[in-house]
DNA sequence: CGTCCCATGTTGTCAGCGTCAACATATCGT
DNA sequence: ACGATATGTTGACGCTGACAACATGGGACG
């Protein structure tokens, strides 16, 4: 019982995504993970080939949390593709801001650059959600006359853009007095807004 | 003429800019520069006391040229509000497609967390920049009804997103056909409208 | 019940890194 | 001419990620 961890794999994430939260991605090391959980320094390497791994492995828990939470968001803001398509904006922005760990394991470059299957698997069924969600919305009028990939571009690159700037403590001080989350969500509602508009009675 | 190098400050600011843009800011490494230059493993400890001094003296740069950027931009763009507002956005997304390095080092965590005045003072004369002309596109009918915050924000979420989407190889695959930069002044104009509405005649 | 395989953890080693301290040399003001 | 000082060098330290060789113990299978 000694010698064997048990779940050292799940325990390594876990610890992880600690470190990135408290201290930002470029401070984690395979080494002090391993001394944390009491167990030798290479033994991180039986679990992941090389650090990026573990960053990588925390991508793809990432992108499945969050397409779960895109999805429960979906739900409850009922029908109106607008209103569903806001709530999947909020919900964007609230994730990146409750799980920066995850979110800063998202956008890294290195990962960017790796052709992992499941995390391209779990890229694609968010971008596939998004791209959905997005058309869903424009045959309701929204951005009408762009394409889809441009409404989805402009969209997530907002919601990305909060998120970044929100989680930034150097830009924080302009907004003082208001959560990160309430702004957040006035942005949102900016790039679409929270309900689509009446129909146009063309002829009474 | 052997001994003493001359403009190694500038030299070691220029060879990162090179690594930063050809193989991203991580693998930016002070003993490889001074070896690319000929010179001693400690010789740039001399002109940055550290690894991060290097990030920041290029984030400073990229802020002037930045606002400099903004600055011809913006006066190329007449005298319409929110046509300047307009070209300000396209500017900053293609500062950001072209000096990728630079736009890199204004964004790293690590500068943002440091109290430089120089880069402070930049930074400040950017955002001036930015509620500046966000102001005066709001009072020619942009966003009205949020603060000028909120739809700074707003536009610099969008502008920084496209940006850093757009630089990205993952998700570049989707907008094959057309440059970066059309997709990017695309998105602007969604952001802000390249002109001003007419005014209304309220009575004829 | 025995035994062999292999997943998992350990130890030791290597080169590269950033940083510091101690030293060397060239340049400039006086 | 000379001394202070800016600039570059050398050497060292502890840290890192990665690799190879070895240890151990649990589970598969006869």
């Amino acid at each position: 019982m000694s010698y064997h961890h048990g779940n050292l794999r799940k325990q390594i994430l876990a610890r992880a995504a600690e470190v990135i939260a408290r201290e930002g991605i470029e401070k984690l090391s395979l080494r002090a993970i391993a001394r944390d959980l009491g167990v030798s320094h290479s033994a991180p390497a039986r679990h992941f080939k090389d650090k990026t791994a573990i960053i990588e492995a925390l991508a793809t828990e990432s992108f499945s949390l969050l397409v779960a939470a895109l999805d429960s968001a979906t739900e409850a803001a009922g029908a109106d593709p607008m209103s569903r398509y806001n709530a999947i904006g909020k919900a964007l922005v609230g994730f990146a801001l409750e799980h920066p760990a995850y979110y800063r394991a998202m956008s890294h470059p290195e990962v960017r650059t790796r052709t992992n299957a499941a995390l391209m698997k779990a890229h694609t069924d968010y971008m596939t959600r998004l791209l959905q969600a997005a058309r869903e919305a424009q045959a309701a009028g929204w951005l009408e006359g762009h394409s889809p990939e441009t409404a989805v571009l402009f969209s997530t690159a907002a919601a990305q853009g909060v998120a970044q700037i929100l989680a930034d403590p150097f830009d924080g001080r302009l907004f003082a007095g208001r959560t990160p989350k309430e702004i957040g969500d006035e942005v949102i509602d900016i790039v679409i807004a929270p309900q689509s508009p009446a129909p146009v009675k063309t002829r009474a």
